[in-house]
DNA sequence: CTGATGATGTTCT
DNA sequence: GAACATCATCAGA
């Protein structure tokens, strides 16, 4: 069953962990892709000085301020896409980063978008942990672009959404400390990582 | 397998 | 002009 709007509008840390196991559906003209979310982070509030909206909005963060549900993607390092989805109620701000994805179906046009080449039959195993095993590595399988989804709704969308995935247990929820937020001096330590125990995708230990 | 390094350009100061 | 919620590639073990 698809995701509403009373998912999204809770508190961050709190959708945050549940997207763990919820698929991530893009439906493209003919092509549809599925994945497993299995990595996610949790970006709060003023305290969290990791968060991009700590000091206030700007234009880049501007759809923050939405209500929770819609599509927060931002550009980093020059040449990467990094998916969010915004939480919380309108005003209140707060965003989770989508950190990997296991997939499940359309992995053969991921392949093609992510490798440029098409699909063939000795795959490295290797390959396919790849395809979505980062948070600016899962946009590109996906077919997401900043200039499409920025500010989409995941509640209302007719061509992405979040599902029901797998049910997990609480022993199979790690939570842990946010990758490469150094520069954050209060917000670095902050256990605001979650991801599936065990999980191939996973990006790091 | 591990760790180090360079690529690359938008955003913010 | 610096910083940056990263990744591909390469050297070494």
């Amino acid at each position: 069953m698809r995701l509403n709007r009373d998912f999204f509008t809770r508190k961050t840390i709190l959708v945050s962990r549940d997207l763990l196991g919820k698929t991530l559906v893009h439906r493209d003209g003919e092509n549809t892709y599925k994945g497993i979310i299995v990595e996610t982070e949790a970006y709060i509030n003023k305290e969290d000085d990791a968060a991009h909206f700590n000091k206030g909005l700007t234009d880049r963060t501007k759809i923050i301020d939405e209500v929770g549900g819609h599509i927060y993607i931002y550009n980093i390092y020059g040449m990467y896409q990094l998916f969010n989805i915004v939480a919380e109620k309108k005003g209140v701000h707060g965003a989770v980063l989508i950190r990997a994805i296991e997939p499940v179906e359309g992995i053969e046009n991921m392949y093609k978008n992510r490798y440029k080449k098409p699909y063939h039959n000795e795959i490295k195993k290797r390959e396919i942990i790849n395809l979505t095993n980062g948070p600016a590595k899962l946009v590109m399988p996906y077919g997401i672009t900043k200039d499409e989804y920025y500010g989409v709704d995941l509640a209302t969308s007719t061509d992405i959404w979040v599902e029901d995935g797998l049910d997990l247990n609480k022993e199979d929820i790690v939570r842990s400390k946010r990758i490469n937020i150094d520069y954050a001096e209060k917000g670095k330590d902050y256990l605001l990582r979650f991801h599936i125990k065990d999980n191939p995708f996973v990006s790091k230990k």
